[in-house]
DNA sequence: ATGGTATTTTTGCCTTTAGCAAAGAAAAAG
DNA sequence: CTTTTTCTTTGCTAAAGGCAAAAATACCAT
């Protein structure tokens, strides 16, 4: 094996998991600040207003269990943030959708995650954050490759 | 605020929050691979061979309490992973390090999980290599200096 | 010395996160 | 019209994690 690639892929093994421990900080942080459980805020962030899920989809774009998206689900819509009513096409399917008071809080929930990111960036250069962004979808690519081969 | 600004802060929010997704499921994978709970994988991966450390430094290191640690440490030390003396200059203090089974074990976790880095970055180009580093090093930084000055 | 305060770790208790396996409900296949 | 498959939910359990109080020790005053 190149040890060229040895080299690089332990930097990048030690930096991703750094990484991952500040980003999950983060984000428990974010959500507490805004009284929503992590989960809750995950879930939420992945679906667009206007657009209806199946709990499946959400489950395997949060790489989490359908079970465990029916209870995440549950918490949203106990707190009328998400509707939740059985497709006609195939009652099997449930359509998953935000209700206005869930478009409202994701929209704001979006603005200051990004606000939070931006406060973040603002004092490195434009060129910096072209490498962040860079690096960052290059990975992300990868390990979204190699999950779907090894999961 | 810039707009420039703006729309590269919600570019890499968004990639950051997929990579996350993606790390947690590889992380989750690969402990349980080696008979690991994820909390006992990351613990592990920082503690380094010959050295001792505090509760209180692994739990914040890793970003956790220190209640939470001593349970983590409870599982690792049941499985003669790792030693817990006192200190001598301060016995409130615990020392925390491997025994030689948690040696032999995280320089084999530590090997194989660059291993598995390696075999995702193996195709790409050694340029594509350092944008990933640099990329994810940067943010890293940024992340975590965000923190120290939020949490 | 000794009583008070601060620090470090542990313990008890609770919440959150998560999955598995079985049950339910509906569609599709036979 | 039964059997099989698919999607979601429910019951149960485990793992992850924090808070507050307790325990043990160190550090200070006086």
């Amino acid at each position: 094996m190149d040890l060229r690639l040895k080299q690089q892929a332990t930097a990048i093994t030690e930096l991703t998991f750094d990484l991952l421990r500040c980003c999950e900080a983060k984000e428990k942080l974010f959500a507490k600040d805004h009284g929503l459980k992590v989960a809750e805020f995950r879930c939420l962030r992945i679906v667009e207003a206007g657009k209806s899920y199946s709990v499946q989809e959400l489950a395997s774009s949060m790489h989490l269990s359908p079970s465990r998206l029916t209870r995440i689900i549950d918490g949203l819509f106990a707190e009328k943030l998400v509707d939740r009513v059985q497709s006609i096409e195939d009652r099997r399917f449930a359509k998953i959708s935000l209700t206005n008071k869930g478009q409202t809080l994701v929209g704001k929930l979006k603005e200051e995650y990004a606000d939070l990111h931006g406060e973040m960036l603002k004092d490195i250069s434009v060129t910096d954050r072209d490498k962040i962004h860079d690096g960052i979808s290059l990975m992300q690519g990868l390990v979204s490759t190699w999950l779907v081969k090894n999961a």
